[in-house]
DNA sequence: AGTGGTTTGTGAACACCGTTCATGAACGCC
DNA sequence: GGCGTTCATGAACGGTGTTCACAAACCACT
């Protein structure tokens, strides 16, 4: 914060001084630097998983001192937790189309792919957000619920909200509940495919089409008295 | 497996010398710091998690020198691996009482609770064998069928096996299908509780208790049709 | 009892890691 | 041109997993 301040400080004087020019474009090339960092290190996960981005690595792949890199950022864990927002947001936008359908359960088998594809497509990121490190997974929902943790939660609880006030679940019924289990479950679904790789098993596709219509149908054709 | 034949050989020149107490008491000797290292290993794990385990801090907890762990591990992540072996037989050892339950209906909550149970109450063992690292959580499936592994998953599969033995399914149905989504539910809830600790949610307990009772019956008073 | 060979243990080193800090260079302002 | 701030860095500290030459203990055999 100190930082930003004296920033805005300087940037004010400049203005007032009617020359701005010079200090906008030093903001600016920092600003650059930051987001270049952030790009290489974004390509380091997605390639070698995060454990492999050292900064060592980082500073080299960016043509800078790795003490520089302490410069932009408090640490290395800075780096990964901006990483994990900007791979949540991603995520959320993945989400955002499926988001749009509808009728709730048509919604939901698509928001359930989406998610399970998501996770698939960027086993990395997927593993960055939500496998390595507790500080990063729980730093993501602590904060503000305007950020892409809670919003992304929010958007499966919709679904059930929206079969609720159309009168079409039993009333009483929890969405919130009913949205963690849920995502419980296609987290399950992508975790397990990421860390059990030699496991065999169905199609993740599959298997997260068989999630949805149990949980909504429950289990076929089931005889609930004793045989 | 070099040294095991060497040891053996050495055991049968023993035997047949009429001498082979002291080459006992040798591999007694031996097994007993592999097992000792093994212990002090899963105790700083439970305590301080996977990554707190250093080769150096548990050479000193043990009282040797840390090249001394390289004698009978090949490396820290084949101490891991063991301790994963272990942790798994843990967990399949939850899970038996459950299993013993005759009415699939009424094993297959128990079961769900006893995982997630387990998952709770040994949370850097759970990490440890599936969240830490791919390379332990795959070679926990890939070997022999015999393996906690496959031998845990046997028992959920059974669940549903039961079921359609006994005409209370529909015919067709894939007993495994629906254990993988099961277990995807069930790991979904601990994994998520234990990387998300910020996220309130509703006790897991619960939450198992919902997932389980949805996949069963679907959704609570589900009207299809539209609106 | 002494000797030779095997087993067991270790200190020192190598190549990494994240992080810090004094030093130096570049830059913009006066 | 001189000055103060910002930017960048080399070198260092303490940590990591791992290897290897070397020493000590041990057991078997003469």
């Amino acid at each position: 914060m100190n930082a930003v301040h004296l920033l805005l400080a300087v940037q004010l004087v400049k203005a007032y001084t009617g020359n701005m020019g010079i200090a906008e474009r030093k903001e600016r090339q920092r600003a650059e630097l930051r987001e270049q960092i952030l790009r290489v290190a974004r390509d380091i996960v997605v390639k070698e998983g995060f454990p492999a981005l050292s900064m060592r690595k980082l500073a080299d792949a960016v043509e800078y001192a790795p003490a520089t890199l302490y410069l932009h950022f408090e640490n290395r864990e800075a780096i990964a937790k901006e990483l994990c927002v900007r791979g949540f947001q991603d995520l959320l936008a993945t989400l955002e189309p499926a988001a749009q359908v509808e009728d709730p359960l048509e919604r939901l088998p698509k928001l359930a792919e989406a998610y399970v594809r998501f996770g698939l497509e960027h086993p990395e990121t997927y593993r960055l957000i939500f496998m390595e490190d507790p500080k990063l997974s729980t730093a993501l929902f602590g904060d503000n619920p305007e950020s892409a943790g809670p919003r992304s939660f929010g958007v499966l609880v919709q679904v059930f909200v929206n079969l609720l006030a159309a009168g079409r679940l039993e009333a009483g019924t929890k969405p919130e509940q009913l949205a963690e289990v849920l995502w419980a479950g296609v987290h399950g679904i992508v975790s397990l495919r990421l860390t059990c790789t030699g496991f065999p098993g169905t199609p993740a596709e599959e298997l997260t089409q068989v999630l949805v219509t149990t949980l909504v149908k429950g289990l076929p054709g089931l005889k609930a008295g004793r045989a």
